[in-house]
DNA sequence: CAAAATTAAATTGTGTACAATTCAATTTTC
DNA sequence: GAAAATTGAATTGTACACAATTTAATTTTG
């Protein structure tokens, strides 16, 4: 009595969703022992990203971002705060929100953070315009999840 | 006294691997309400889909498949054990090793889990063969960063 | 063949993810 | 303008990820 095989549309190796899972893990595995002496996580450095490129925004703005809620982003900023990074402080407009800032030493992360990517670049066997193209068609990809995941 | 603008390679919309996560992450969330029916997480379904594929594997073996090591997987597959799932059993030959099988309802949930690779599709405002050539370009980048990460 | 090295899981500890709830501060509505 | 609804963070609870360590079992080596 012989089992039936696994229809095609279940095999791991079909998977879209495995390849970008594993894709993104090794990735951001690539960058670790980069950020280890900046003392950042990569999640920690997107944040980072987003306050050098503007500063001062509320958690909510972060989230919207990043695609991050306050349960990941409220520890991970009191995180960066114990490092001396950003600050954290209640709005006066609106007490709900909180601003977060980049302190000086925050801001001057920047500067080794700069090295990264072209470090990064060099361990991709592909050209600017491949990554180019590979990363508009994820983002493509992932406005058209967010359509059918935020409709029904 | 003007701040010097973030460079562009630092931009978080420039970011390949920012676009691989949020994308990545979009996609689990597809699939939640579809594996919340049969109780699984993405992560254990892609076990469940190695497990459909081969049964009868070692932690080790899954993990390979997977990339996951046994900080992942050990109380990952505990949880599917406890969900009557699987079996685990240290193997005669070699003790260290244990060995992963499906149970009679493991099995059964093949059924109406191979419904899913359909509805997913269906999501997508893609063509199979968009799909697939995205899935062999990330597979292609994911052997890339394995061994930029392995060697040096 | 016994000590040393290696291997496979499990465990420990830190840091995300994310659903769901709570709490306080604003808006809206009657 | 007070009750009701909404909003923004924080909190709680569950489930990954992954480095590092531990433990037990097997191999290798002198």
């Amino acid at each position: 009595m012989k089992r039936k095989p696994t229809p095609d549309q279940l095999l791991l190796d079909q998977q879209l969703c495995f390849a970008l899972y594993a894709a993104s893990r090794s990735f951001t595995g690539l960058y670790r022992p980069l950020l280890e002496p900046l003392g950042l996580t990569y999640p920690q450095y997107l944040v980072m990203l987003v306050l050098w490129e503007q500063d001062g925004l509320t958690v909510r703005e972060l989230g919207q971002r990043l695609q991050l809620d306050s349960g990941t982003l409220t520890p991970l900023l009191k995180r960066l705060q114990t490092a001396g990074l950003i600050s954290r402080q209640r709005r006066t407009e609106d007490e709900r929100e909180v601003d977060i800032r980049l302190t000086e030493t925050g801001l001057a992360l920047r500067e080794p953070a700069s090295a990264i990517p072209a470090c990064i670049a060099g361990h991709l066997n592909m050209s600017l315009g491949q990554m180019q193209q590979l990363r508009d068609q994820l983002k493509h990809l992932a406005r058209q999840l967010q359509h059918s995941t935020t409709e029904d």
